[in-house]
DNA sequence: TTTAAAATATAGCAATGGCTATATTATTTA
DNA sequence: TAAATAATATAGCCATTGCTATATTTTAAA
């Protein structure tokens, strides 16, 4: 029975626990994030290429239907993240423009490194969609200290 | 209005949005299955450190509540991930031992390549915890070949 | 063997993120 | 300008992942 009670009054149990239920939380806490840094990058990107970033266009990026980006562009207006006006698209606030910027910075790293891996381009384009999310600012840091190293290495 | 409908038309530009929407499908499949995987995974652990799995545990483990991981017990076990033994705690079925060993395996590998890049260990901890379920089995054989390469340079 | 404690299950709520079908509203085009 | 087209919004559904409060069931103690 209460095996993990009996033995989790050591610092050290309880410690580990601790960081355990810490890397726990702060996963939960990204993947409530996700979505909301995909939208704002992508409005970002289509802004800049196309100038404007309409519904349909986003949910084909996306693959999902025009509903479900209706409904997720109310959140992020809701969360001063993008205005919508009407019949021209949705824009980015500064707070939207500030958190394109970071993710769109990090997405591009953390692909970049994964090619620089040796992952096959296509590869690393998925897995970095997906790795993006959850990379801290001290791992961010590695990458590019590594990038560095890396690329110097070949000179 | 419509700049993508126009320039999608060449061959170059399907292809790019096509692979995008792939990445986000991908990504999408990925975040369905990561509480599945991060739930046998440490239902694993948990039975090699205790010998047994019990809901509490799992509970002060993940930092959730009690009837959240009741719930998902019978998500897993509908899935025939596990088995509820009455007063007995959980165990994997053959399925759910396979999912955690691989689980098990590409965490493991995913955070000792942060620490190996240079993230703090706690750090690497946290990151890894949301990592691990967007590396693809290639980006398991680039990390691989580089902790290799990396461990001989270093002899 | 009752009683107390611990573990598990259930009920009921909310937020998120999907979907299809169907309006409604803008923009073009005839 | 009126009709057709395109874009957006709404309604109503479902699954998932969380929560609190409250049973119920098991296990351990008295
Ligand atoms: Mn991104
Ligand atoms: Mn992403
Ligand atoms: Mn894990
Ligand atoms: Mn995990």
């Amino acid at each position: 029975m209460s095996t993990l009670k009996k033995t989790a009054t050591t610092a050290e149990k309880v410690n580990e626990t601790d960081l355990q239920i810490h890397g726990f939380r702060q996963t939960r806490h990204n993947r409530r994030l996700e979505l909301v840094e995909d939208y704002v990058e992508l409005i970002a990107d289509l802004i800049s290429k196309h100038g404007e970033a309409r519904q349909v266009d986003i949910a084909r990026e996306l693959g999902v239907a025009q509903p479900t980006v209706s409904k997720m562009l109310k959140r992020l207006a809701a969360d001063e993240m993008i205005v919508q006006r009407p019949c021209r698209g949705v824009f980015l606030t500064d707070k939207g423009t500030k958190l394109a910027k970071h993710c769109r910075e990090r997405h591009s790293l953390v692909e970049t490194f994964l090619v620089a891996l040796g992952v096959p381009a296509e590869v690393a384009s998925i897995d970095a969609e997906g790795i993006e999310h959850h990379v801290s600012e001290q791992t961010i840091s590695a990458i590019k200290k590594f990038l560095n190293s890396d690329g110097a290495s070949k000179n």
